[in-house]
DNA sequence: TATTGTTATACTCTATAACTATA
DNA sequence: TATAGTTATAGAGTATAACAATA
């Protein structure tokens, strides 16, 4: 049931993306996008190697959504930040995560309560 | 925490195929085959695409834990099963699954109620 | 010498389309 | 004509290793 759970809020996520045109991994990497960050601590923050977000941004970049400035302070690191575009997709993005997102978004206080406490313990014990 | 849990129970079903020099899909697979079942119809039970099944069976068969064998019956279908090597694999890989299996597995029963209780809950209103 | 971003490469997982043998 | 399995191919997602520019 947990991975019917969590497949489920995948395709969501999925779906959400693909209604923007982008893959999965472009998607969550607009959304943790909150201001200029070099290519090697977005990379760290998204929990991949630094040679993907290479590609990652190449796409982005190509479709408008971020741009690349380099550092004046040190000319080896790229920021990379979101245009006005970028923050119009990821506004749009957050309001649908926000309206679609089911599943446990839809669970009343208390069993979201409850739900929080369990996989606490599960996770205590794993 | 969803997340955290089933990203946490994968990588220790992926650790537990490691140890049986399977990868991921090949593990499960191994542990989907009950009897002879023919390719496509074993591809429908993992949810995958017929042409998938293939390589995976190869890669198995080459490691001698399953047969094809081809139905007299009807000759264009061919029955995969386990040979006695691939059922002493599917053997420890469950007892393993049992051990290991953490988190979850480790719940009491009160909680593990309660859990089915809200998820089933999530699952209704998505 | 060490670090940033990039390239080249490779492997896993999955799908679609076209092929073959058979029905 | 339709179905079972296969092949060829492609794309997403990830990693490692080597490289150029800069520090």
């Amino acid at each position: 049931m947990l991975f019917a759970v969590t497949d489920h809020l995948k395709a969501q996520f999925a779906d959400i993306a693909a209604g923007e045109r982008l893959t999965v991994v472009q998607a969550r990497t607009v959304l943790r996008i909150y201001g200029p960050v070099p290519m090697r601590a977005l990379a760290a923050r998204m929990g991949y190697d630094a040679s993907n977000m290479t590609g990652i941004v190449d796409g982005l970049e190509s479709r408008g959504l971020v741009e690349r400035k380099v550092l004046p302070a040190d000319r080896r690191v790229k920021h990379v930040e979101l245009t006005g575009h970028g923050v119009e997709v990821r506004d749009r993005m957050r309001e649908q995560l926000a309206e679609d997102a089911p599943a446990i978004g839809r669970l009343d206080e208390a069993d979201r309560v409850a739900l929080h406490a369990i996989l606490s313990r599960a996770v205590e014990r794993s």
